[in-house]
DNA sequence: AATATAACAGAACAATCGTTCTATGTCAAG
DNA sequence: CTTGACATAGAACGATTGTTCTGTTATATT
């Protein structure tokens, strides 16, 4: 038998009202109906919601809009003796999610080497372990595929100007993805066995024969009649050029 | 070639009702009814209401649970006020948008347009409005200078082959600065008055001539002699060029 | 014990509200 | 000119929702 205890000032179902009003606009971004704080408060009867939201306006912790669905408005939190408000925490929660939120959508690429005209591009192995990286490079994960898990993904930084006719010059950062299933069309890292040179070109497989194509229309293709002397390293999936200097 | 798609930028409707409510929520707590939107909005009907919250839904502005009375939630603003303390809210909200930005180091960029040769950049007014953007780019705040606080920093996406010479093609996306002082080796967007012409060049005055130099180290500078036809629109921080294609 | 009062339950009702259907107008492509 | 998207309007329907009414139970006071 519990007895109602006036002392605080507050009743459990008052307090428990309050509460769910709160959480229910921290997790909704819009106040319950009558019906859903019976069920949230586990009361039976939309009359005794009523009921205590009726005494709750009186006593000045909520606002009510005349029938109107959901006009319910939170004026003062329900904890009056802990230090920090009701209404700062849920503040701080919905900050905490967005943090969250967008810290998942940011993905931290490791750069693993440098991308240069005479030597093969360095493709991390299998069981690469993020600390070997020389330093990471964050990528907004809106920028990238959808389908883009990102896990395999890595960088490398130009060096040089030989990649010039890939529209791509010295310093530039390519996000890359190992080649797996290069498709025609596909902007791939490519080591040429009969040249000892790397290069950045559009690939196409036509009739037994790779035309790799620059970026720069401007530019004339390269037609390599054995595929064998093809080796690729990757597809390139992003090219970010940072143009700050440093004044 | 090179598909691109992107949401729409927003009709006059959808950012009215988007401002609608933003501005009910602030001022009432709770999100409005679809006749009630009528009101404010100046729309007849509910269901061109209901047809236009379905659009904002699926463009990821709002979300709405289903046939529920108010049921719905900004995702993309900040702005939601509750009936609390508006000074101690707003205060949390700004110190929260610094820790998260300090946290996450991710910047939110609008992308207020496009940038071609033909005409002169978009630059965003000082009462820009992020509704206006067509869409959103997010950039890594680790890949920007340090300095760059980034409120007044938008996107423009490259339109034509125009700007090849420099090393900047069709799709890539320019992250911009508006130009307030420019130093020598900055790299600028441009329009020339005399020619009636948008271009990207780094920037040098010298001795009272003003020299343009194309990114690409291969090509040839302009040398303007009046600096007054030059019109500087904005400086560039950094140029992203997506790759992935709809394979 | 009697009684007043507060707490609670359930149902019924009317207003509100979201949804859907039909109809009209507009405008550009064919 | 026809066609077909798109935008808009209005009305109607059914579900949701706030309100109210009646009634029951519990607690405290006299």
């Amino acid at each position: 038998m519990m007895a109602r205890r006036r002392a605080k000032g507050l009743t459990d179902r008052q307090r428990k009202i309050l509460e769910v009003l709160e959480r229910f606009h921290t997790q909704f971004g819009y106040p319950p109906s009558i019906r859903e704080i019976c069920d949230k408060a586990a009361i039976s009867s939309t009359s005794v919601v009523n009921y205590y939201l009726d005494q709750l306006e009186s006593m000045g912790y909520i606002e009510r809009d005349g029938r109107v669905s959901r006009g319910i408005r939170l004026l003062k939190p329900a904890g009056e003796t802990e230090g920090v408000s009701t209404a700062v925490t849920s503040t701080i929660r919905q900050t905490a999610q967005l943090v969250r939120q967008e810290v998942d959508e940011l993905l931290r690429v490791p750069v693993v080497g440098r991308i240069v005209a005479s030597e093969p591009v360095p493709v991390p192995p299998s069981d690469f372990s993020y600390y070997d990286a020389e330093s990471m490079v964050d990528v907004a994960r809106s920028l990238l595929p959808a389908r883009e898990k990102g896990e395999q993904l890595f960088a490398l930084e130009v060096q040089g100007n030989s990649m010039i006719d890939a529209m791509i010059f010295d310093g530039d950062i390519v996000i890359m993805k190992p080649a797996q299933e290069v498709r025609n069309g596909d902007l791939v890292a490519i080591w040429l066995n009969d040249r000892d040179e790397t290069t950045l070109k559009y690939f196409f497989l036509e009739n037994g024969r790779v035309r790799l194509q620059p970026a720069n229309p401007t530019m004339a293709p390269i037609y390599v009649d054995d595929p064998s002397v093809v080796d690729i390293q990757g597809k390139v999936v992003m090219v970010i050029r940072q143009v700050q200097r440093q004044g």
